[in-house]
DNA sequence: GCCCTCGATGTTTACGTAAACATACGCGAC
DNA sequence: GTCGCGTATGTTTACGTAAACATCGAGGGC
């Protein structure tokens, strides 16, 4: 006779799952009973609930989620479309979102886009959509998604991260042009002249906004705006402008648009003999936890990625609660600024 | 006339979602006829497809998943415990088993645990067996759950990572003492007396195996051990742990348990003015992208976050599909090692 | 003692889907 | 023409849970 999950325990569990009858069979009572123990709900007198508890632990009953979605047209689960956890931003900000969800009973079901394409991304919506999720949040370049015919399920709650898309949804964002325009007055009021920027790729809304502020400050103050350096967030690309940097003699400020970009510039700078912060000063922009411990420290724009996912978390929560849809509008996290030892007054001021 | 979700859609999808039913009594069909289409079943003639499709697309008819979760008993869905994402490696696994999953039509559910106490753990297993999932990847400290009373469900399949629980679950990880080993090895061979150690955290598994490795390579090579620094695998503690071995004269090689504190470990150097790799030589774990953009460039061993996490995913699949439990085992991915600008033979050597 | 009330428990039903079974129709073979 | 078969579609049922409703018995007020 051959059986599978046998496993010797009292009762014999077989194959399938324990349901709420083959608990109500064992203690003798309605399935209903065993419903309204299992839900905590009053008025099972004290005997017949110790009976269904005691049938619970023995056939190690555990309550079927599906059928309870079915019957509540609930999952308590949020779904996260996001591009990639390898940043330090999105690992953070999931982690946080996970971490509030949790805490409002809430799983967090995760879509990774290995390729941001229109068809992967329109497939993980898909998917999405007939994922067992009350709502959604968007780690990503919104404008990825909502050009053409991609739209998201209705009825389905959503929440953006990265993008300017707080016309149409509900965007939370950490302050990217609060931060930015920090970094560069604090650069200025050391006393430099003039600011020159690595960016980030151009298919990032954060990276655009940094330019952007990095470019206003500049230009407010009436200083010369030099021509930016483009970085794709990789410490390689910060090295690679580091190198290009370190030819300009009229280079004593340096604002890069992430820590690992920022990395890459220290390192290039030490290679061709130009002191930081003596020589040139670099500023950069997430505050990683490592970004303390380059050589030398580095001033940085600290981003609150917890706080971002609690908001995050609180917006979905809101448009699940009162039924609403996204209701558009942008919600800006602020920045603070680090000083550390890689900014200081240029010799010449 | 209050009416919520109206938003001028034909038919006017108002507030619940739309069912089989529905499309079927548009379509002028039976629901399994419906079903029938949705699923791609054959026999279903074309022009009584194209009537169902066409309803399907006028109502925005999206199946629900929790009643085909409850018909089929199957979830599509595998979820990951874990202590933090905040660390490389889990982030990068998590990525990882994500996109695998995805490839497979498996989405992952997410469950963080704040607090690694107990109680927490104890907390997310259960919630993780009411959850909506096939089988439950564990990427944390086994013993801090299988201690005392705690178990996962029954009937729930299981692959942990980060554990020598290979006698009781299935296994997978990186070959920590290989990669310890072949660290260990590449500075002796160069020349190094013996290698200092700044260790990780007491509770990481991976830590210890890494500590140890090390200690049998010398001893194996009869050469002293000098006393361990304890880190915690921040840039910090490995900072404090610079400190105090730029202090220790006789310290020409050191092996960090990550690269954090390696980091941590470049720059006390760099203060204490003990030139890396001229004074002393350094290695790392891990192999993070920013590793070779430090000052100088560090060697580390290479970790394959990608492939452990393809081997949990195909590790749980092989058990939803066959029907087993867990079948122990240990599931080693191996490393290799990546030499670069901090590592050198001694001066004296 | 009778009826009413209320507390404890049982019964019915619906949630959305899809397998299993049932029906109905058309067409070819005799 | 009728029988039989196969194809297209409809009907019934079950999945596990929990709200809504039903029942049953005990205790109290008159």
């Amino acid at each position: 006779m051959v059986e599978r999950g046998g496993s010797g325990v009292p009762g014999g569990r077989r194959k399938q799952r324990v349901s709420m009858a083959d608990v109500a069979k064992l203690a003798g009572v309605s399935s209903q009973t065993v419903s309204r123990v299992s839900n905590g709900h009053a008025g099972v007198i004290s005997s017949t609930r110790e009976q269904v508890l005691a049938a619970m632990r023995e056939l190690g009953y555990r309550p079927n989620s599906a059928a309870r979605a079915l019957r509540y047209g609930r999952f308590n689960t949020i779904g996260v479309i996001l591009f990639s956890l390898a940043s330090t931003g999105n690992s953070r900000t999931v982690e946080a979102i996970a971490t509030h969800a949790a805490a409002e009973g809430y799983a967090i079901t995760l879509i990774p886009i290995d390729v941001p394409t229109q068809d992967n991304v329109l497939g993980a919506f898909t998917r999405m959509g007939e994922l067992a999720v009350d709502a959604v949040i968007v780690i990503m370049e919104i404008h990825l998604v909502d050009t053409g015919t991609v739209q998201l399920p209705p009825g389905v709650h959503v929440v953006v991260v990265d993008s300017d898309a707080g016309d149409r949804y509900s965007v939370v964002d950490t302050d990217q042009a609060e931060g930015a325009r920090k970094a560069v007055r604090h650069l200025l009021d050391l006393g430099h002249r003039t600011v020159w920027h690595v960016t980030g790729p151009e298919t990032s809304f954060a990276g655009q906004r940094r330019t952007q502020a990095w470019r206003e400050v500049l230009e407010e103050a009436g200083r010369p705006v030099p021509p930016p350096l483009h970085g794709d967030w990789s410490a390689e690309s910060g090295y690679a402008a580091g190198l290009a940097l370190a030819e300009q003699d009229g280079c004593t400020a340096v604002f890069a648009s992430n820590d690992q970009m920022a990395l890459g510039l220290l390192r290039a700078f030490h290679e061709r003999g130009r002191r930081v912060p003596e020589d040139v000063s670099v500023v950069g922009f997430d505050d990683i936890p490592d970004a303390a411990f380059f050589v030398p420290p580095l001033t940085t724009v600290h981003q609150d990625f917890a706080e971002v996912g609690r908001r995050c978390v609180r917006g979905v929560l809101q448009q699940i609660r009162t039924g609403d849809g996204s209701p558009p509008g942008t919600d800006l996290v602020p920045t603070s600024l680090v000083v550390r030892g890689s900014t200081a007054a240029p010799r010449s001021g």
